[in-house]
DNA sequence: CCGGTTCGTCCGAAATCTGGACTTACCGTA
DNA sequence: TACGGTAAGTCCAGATTTCGGACGAACCGG
């Protein structure tokens, strides 16, 4: 965790990720989008394209211009992008409801649940304190 | 998900988050097994706290000494810090294999899955760019 | 020629983060 | 009683990031 972290825990990197999700994979637009400092933003993308996570095509030659894609790692964020945005909507839904709405492949508005592949129950905390395979039973 | 990152987003925090999900709850603890500085968890603490996340107890008079505890709201960012664990894990994994195993509470280990609650099936990423429900048509 | 678009870079100022030393107050031990 | 340890912070000065805005290059259309 301390190393997703790392890599996409800086100010703006999962806000570029989710604008590339929703299919906005210029320079200004995520700038339009979010808000960030075109500055900023700059020095993320390249961390995201260091990392993996992004892949930066060429679309035009001579005003070179550039489009960001999702890597297959970039793909895999997918997961995190969504649960951070439900908690957003469940906790800090402040008027505005919840904003951008992802629609599933069946057609309805997506609502994810995180299950555990064994078993198939919703994975929500453990009632226990998880059991830490850390520090010997201290 | 610009909201939940304003509040999650702030270096250290969720993994401060982790650590109380993890059982400890001190400063010290949180310090030696984050590495973060004194200073900075401190703070992030404050702002935990304020944001309605972390619950801050005393438990002994004088010295006064607090634990943090988890709120309805903080448990339920169980899904984004699992859902961060397994990237890294998946994807940063050097050398030194996962740490921390979480165990559900079928006995597995936790492999959690995201699934659609609508339809029941795996919420990966859209094939298409996912319809974006924003800007007012405008 | 003029204005608009796109992808950046550069700058100085502001905010954050960093490591380490320090504080207060207790406990256990010798 | 002195000493070391634990715990939860605070304080500081310096490093790192982020900020907003101006600027540049290279095209396009009218």
């Amino acid at each position: 965790m301390a190393r997703s972290l790392e890599v996409v825990g800086e100010k703006w990197a999962l806000l570029a990720v989710r604008e590339v999700f929703l299919g906005n994979r210029r320079f200004d637009e995520m700038v339009r989008r979010t808000g960030a400092p075109r500055d900023t933003l700059a020095a993320r993308l390249r961390t995201l394209v260091d990392a993996g996570i992004f892949e930066r095509r060429q679309y035009s030659d001579h005003p070179a211009r550039f489009e960001y894609f999702l890597t297959d790692a970039g793909k895999d964020l997918y997961p995190v992008i969504v649960t951070l945005r439900q908690w957003g909507d469940r906790h800090l839904s402040e008027q505005d409801g919840p904003p951008a709405v992802f629609t599933h492949t069946c057609g309805q508005p997506l609502m994810p649940r995180l299950v555990c592949e064994s078993c198939g129950e919703p994975a929500s905390l453990p009632s226990r304190p998880p059991t830490a395979t850390h520090q010997p039973a201290s």
